[in-house]
DNA sequence: TCTGGGGTCCTAGGACCC
DNA sequence: TCTGGGGTCCTAGGACCC
């Protein structure tokens, strides 16, 4: 008899956060906020607060003024990606040594793909792994597919674990609001309760058809599919394929001289160059993101007469496409994109 | 909520071609 | 031309995720 084939998606807890403490133990246990360069004055949101800290309402995305306003108290981090990309590393190393199938999902998440009768067992020997060699904890969610088990995860945390599948899919999520499933937000969510589609429940029993009439035709089936608990059973081990590569920066203060605007624009371009040229595949378009003030974006992008990871001809094409904007507004954000040739 | 940065995928309209 | 029906590429925008 062989065994059953399973789905663990591993999370860890407070990721960024759990990171700091690892370096500045003295901070264990007081609410700390990670985010921008720790200037609560600057635009810039919170990308971790710890469990201290979401006490007093902070979360991810949020402004770091408002964050110091809920939280007067907290400690402030500058970001530091190269640290968490380092754990995050480590981390990975630390699954793939287990002998499962690993599918990276970000910094701090990843699907792994295994055999067993006793799915909890591999679960408490991952926890201890990860506990042992790198001191941090992390949730693990068990299912039957991909999105059964992403599921599980936020049923566990913090350093728990939990088991979703068909069997008790409807009687866990049924009664939920549809955004609790991976890949519904907010927009989603209020189209679907336009549409009397509440609940997990209700979309579960929805026409595959009538929603992809109503909401497109790819993601109207694919909701009723998610809440019914379908998803991909397979993990895949094979290392991802980037289809672009960007970069961009939000100013402290708005710019409205194009001569510097411009010259922006071919720093950026220069520097996502260095990523384009990182990953040895040539560009096929550059896009140019413009965000105006007080927060309107726009993009304008152009196809490459020939692939290439030439800076210069980057760069060329985003001064190009950077001219296409309107000249008479604030601009608050600008970005670079490449994309490379789908593989 | 004076609202980052880095990504992915889908949708829809128009151009263009046969 | 009171003028069809695809297929494909290009482009802009939107939604979502971490």
């Amino acid at each position: 008899m062989s065994s059953a084939r399973w789905v663990l998606h591993v999370d860890l807890d407070q990721f960024i956060a759990a990171v700091e403490v690892l370096r500045h133990p003295e901070l264990a246990g007081r609410p700390l906020v990670v985010g921008g360069s720790a200037d609560p004055g600057e635009r810039a949101v919170v990308a971790t607060a710890s469990y201290e800290a979401r006490e007093f309402g902070v979360h991810s995305g949020m402004p770091l003024r408002l964050a110091a306003r809920r939280c007067p108290d907290a400690v402030f981090l500058p970001t530091d990606r190269d640290a968490y990309e380092n754990a995050s590393a480590q981390v990975m190393t630390v699954l793939r040594d287990v002998g499962v199938v690993v599918e990276v999902l970000g910094w701090d998440e990843a699907f792994l793909g295994a055999e067993t009768d006793d799915p909890e067992a591999l679960a408490r020997d991952i926890q201890r792994a990860v506990r042992e060699r790198t001191r941090l904890s992390c949730t693990v969610g068990i299912g039957d597919n991909t999105l059964r088990a992403k599921m599980a995860t936020e049923l566990g945390k913090p350093a728990g674990m939990f088991r979703l599948t068909r069997a008790n899919w409807f009687e866990v999520m049924g009664d939920r609001p549809t955004d609790a499933l991976w890949g519904i937000g907010r927009k989603t969510a209020r189209r679907l309760a336009g549409l009397g589609l509440s609940t997990v429940a209700q979309l579960a029993e929805a026409s595959p058809r009538r929603l992809g009439e109503q909401l497109g035709p790819t993601m109207g089936p694919w909701y009723v599919r998610s809440a019914r608990g379908i998803g991909r059973e397979e993990v895949v081990g094979s290392p991802y394929v980037p289809r672009s590569r960007s970069r961009e920066t939000t100013f402290q203060r708005n710019l409205d001289d194009w001569a510097q605007i411009r010259a922006e624009v071919a720093t950026l371009a220069r520097r996502v160059s260095v990523d384009v040229a990182e990953e040895g595949r040539p560009a096929v378009r550059v896009a140019v993101k413009v965000r105006f003030a007080p927060f309107f974006t726009q993009t304008r992008s152009t196809t490459l007469r020939s692939a290439t990871s030439d800076p210069g001809e980057i760069e060329a094409a985003a001064l190009e496409v950077v001219e296409r904007f309107e000249h008479d507004r604030p601009v608050r954000l600008l970005g670079v994109r490449a994309e490379f040739a789908p593989p």
